[in-house]
RNA sequence: GGCGGGAUAGCUCAGACGGUUAGAGCGCACGACUCAUAAUCGUGAGGUCGCGGGUUCGAUCCCCGCUCCCGCUACCA
């Protein structure tokens, strides 16, 4: 199989306070299932992320409590990379968007874009805080509805008539975050000129069949109503814009969107630049062993696919693209490639829908929320990605409830996967204490084996494609065969020395069976396959994990910042997509359960903790 | 308001370019087995595929209308 390059890229998560499951389950498991598939079939797969940490969120509520911005971005950063980490998600390098490295790429596209034409200057209105003289967005300006007169109304919309408003619209209009009355001014900002590359996406939009239709439909209806949108704003935590006149002003930023996508390229360009470091050279943007990122944004023949949830479809499937064209001078003004080159659009666009939590939308205000990090602290990570990619919101909303996740661990993995382990392992641990080699194989035994190394290509197509339910209910099917065949068979019944050689090539059936389906599970189930693998005698890493390090900023030594990492390559530390033949005489001690089942009391107790 | 998605067994969800008896898992009933974390295997019951029209030889799947739920509508996946 020819090795392709393909860059996983995972939406980044706002560091305004912990993440809850909903987010893990709309980037994190299906990104990571989808890269570890992709390795183990060969590919080179880069997978890159980060925290998300400027905006008016983040300083408000720095602001709040007292710290700077900065101080609580580190905060959260720290607490999310941890999150992720523990959760196994295998980012080759998970940063944050407050890295010089990432100013500087920032910069230099925005530098690029406006040297082809594509970023224009405009006067607008907008409402602004007299006393910090930052941007208010609408939705932090509240006041009397014009329409129905209730007076909690926000500036973007009535929350009691439901209409849409303008902040300029509303009486009495008055700061969320202070109280201040908002005046509002003419601001200079730049715009992405969107109807000058509008053809260039259309025809690009036009080349992509494979995407989830209402991924593409909703692109293309945007196309029907492109504008200019606002790349700068007016406040003072966020990316110098890098322009005479603006990179001195304290109070104009690159706008996020601007900003947290460029992530994707500018967390590329660090990894390779902190390889070129690990391979003994300088690591500087321009070294050309730091150029390791082009093979998968200047090679065509690479692909790419970027991972969120849907509200995030317009930034990827027209912002981003937008930007990626303008900056190679592809839209209607022409233009030059700056120092990047031409840089690859996105392959596909796989957006996840909504999980919900009591039949409504995760809500951290409400308290109705379940935080990936009280999760782990209480149950086995693979459970939390096995839920996911089983019931996952892929291709609409779906529902996390904790009976479900007790059923789905307790009858799924305990019952199903689980206890076909057990029971493999003690059947072989009791009656040869090692891996039987097989004598004389039935029809049976070669159709079971048949059946999990036709699995490979089955479940491989559908976890290539991102249809992770689907995926993984082919594997759990092949557990079940094996269950059926194990029942069938009845080894237990196989005692004395005239069945010695039966109940041999029984259990090697079964051992071969049992390792096939681990390495079938492991894009999902990466801590329990390798906990399989080791339970039969195997040695050495069949599923990787990421690491959490601590690194210094490239190109400022008086920042530290912790990253996500990891070693992941094919044959060394991760097993390869394909049935391996299990060793006879291989030792298989004593087993021990993989999942750990969940008691009435412990749901029960998280259930009252939701309410409470 | 605009755009979009959904409504299928008690529960969670598949699915059909329109065509004989609409599927899975769980739950439930009964049976088998006992190696295994009371796990496993088999059999069975259970649905007017949201409502009302239309097109058609034939619709749950297409068209129109309606009801309910949900999302997006320029920055919390």
């Amino acid at each position: 199989m020819p090795v392709s390059h393909i860059l996983s890229a995972v939406a980044w998560p706002y560091a305004n306070g912990p993440r809850h499951i909903g987010h893990v389950a709309g980037f994190g498991v299906p990104s990571d299932v989808f890269s570890r598939y992709s390795r183990m079939a060969g590919n080179d797969v880069l997978m890159v992320s980060g925290t998300d940490e400027h905006g008016t969120p983040i300083l408000v509520q720095a602001e709040q409590t007292g710290v700077s911005p900065q101080a609580l971005a580190d905060r959260y950063n720290r607490v999310i990379a941890e999150d992720l980490t523990q959760l196994g998600l295998t980012y080759d390098l998970f940063t944050r968007t407050t890295t010089r490295n990432h100013y500087a790429v920032a910069q230099e596209l925005f530098r690029q874009v406006h040297a082809n034409g594509y970023m224009v200057e405009q006067t607008t209105s907008g409402a602004i805080s007299p006393s910090t003289g930052r941007t208010l967005p609408d939705r932090y300006i509240e006041g009397t509805c014009p329409i129905c007169g209730y007076d909690g109304a926000r500036g973007d919309q009535c929350d009691n008539c439901g209409n849409q408003l303008d902040a300029s619209e509303l009486k009495n209009p008055r700061s969320r975050i202070n109280g201040e009355i908002p005046t509002f001014v003419e601001t200079e900002h730049f715009f992405l000129d969107l109807p000058a590359l509008a053809d260039a996406i259309a025809s690009w939009l036009g080349t992509r069949t494979a995407w989830r239709p209402n991924v593409l439909n909703f692109s293309q209806n945007l196309l029907k109503d492109v504008r200019p949108r606002a790349m700068t704003r007016d406040i003072d935590w966020g990316i110098p814009v890098p322009l005479d006149g603006w990179s001195d002003n304290p109070s104009k930023r690159l706008y996020v969107w601007f900003d947290a996508v460029v992530g994707y390229l500018s967390a590329s360009i660090e990894w390779a630049r902190r390889q070129d470091i690990a391979a003994g050279g300088d690591g500087r943007m321009d070294s050309s062993g730091a150029q390791a990122w082009r093979a998968w944004w200047n090679d065509p023949a690479a692909r790419s696919y970027y991972f969120m949830g849907k509200d995030n479809i317009t930034f990827h499937s027209q912002i981003w693209p937008a930007e990626l064209l303008a900056y190679g001078g592809k839209g209607s003004r022409g233009g030059e490639p700056g120092l990047f080159g031409e840089l690859n659009l996105p392959t596909e666009v796989v957006s996840s829908e909504y999980l919900n939590v009591g039949g409504a939308q995760f809500s951290t205000s409400r308290g109705n929320v379940i935080l990936v990090r009280d999760m782990l602290a209480r149950f086995q990570p693979d459970a939390l990605r096995y839920f996911i990619a089983a019931a996952g919101p892929e291709t609409s909303d779906s529902e996390f409830t904790w009976p479900e996740f007790q059923r789905r661990t307790n009858d799924e993995l305990v019952a199903g996967w689980g206890n076909l382990v057990n029971r493999t392992a003690t059947l072989v641990h009791k009656n040869f204490g090692e891996v039987p080699a097989p004598v004389e194989q039935t029809d049976e035994d070669r159709a079971l084996l048949a059946t999990t190394r036709a699995a490979f290509d089955g479940v491989g197509s559908l976890l290539g494609s991102q249809r992770l339910r689907a995926g993984v209910g082919e594997a759990m099917r092949v557990v079940g065969d094996v269950n059926r065949y194990v029942s069938a068979q009845q080894p237990w019944t196989l005692k004395g020395e005239e069945n010695r050689d039966r109940l041999a090539t029984v259990l090697h059936t079964c051992v071969q069976a049992v390792a096939d389906c681990s390495v079938l599970l492991s894009p999902v189930l990466p801590h329990s396959s390798q906990a399989v693998h080791e339970a039969f005698g195997g040695t050495g890493r069949l599923a990787p994990m990421p690491r959490l390090e601590e690194v210094t900023d490239l190109d400022d030594d008086t920042r530290h910042y912790p990253v996500i990492t990891g070693d992941y390559r094919l044959g060394t530390d991760l097993a390869a997509w394909r049935s391996e033949p299990v060793v006879p005489g291989t030792t298989v001690p004593k087993p021990a359960p993989v999942f750990t089942k969940l008691t009435d009391e412990a749901i029960e107790a998280e259930v009252e903790r939701l309410q409470g």
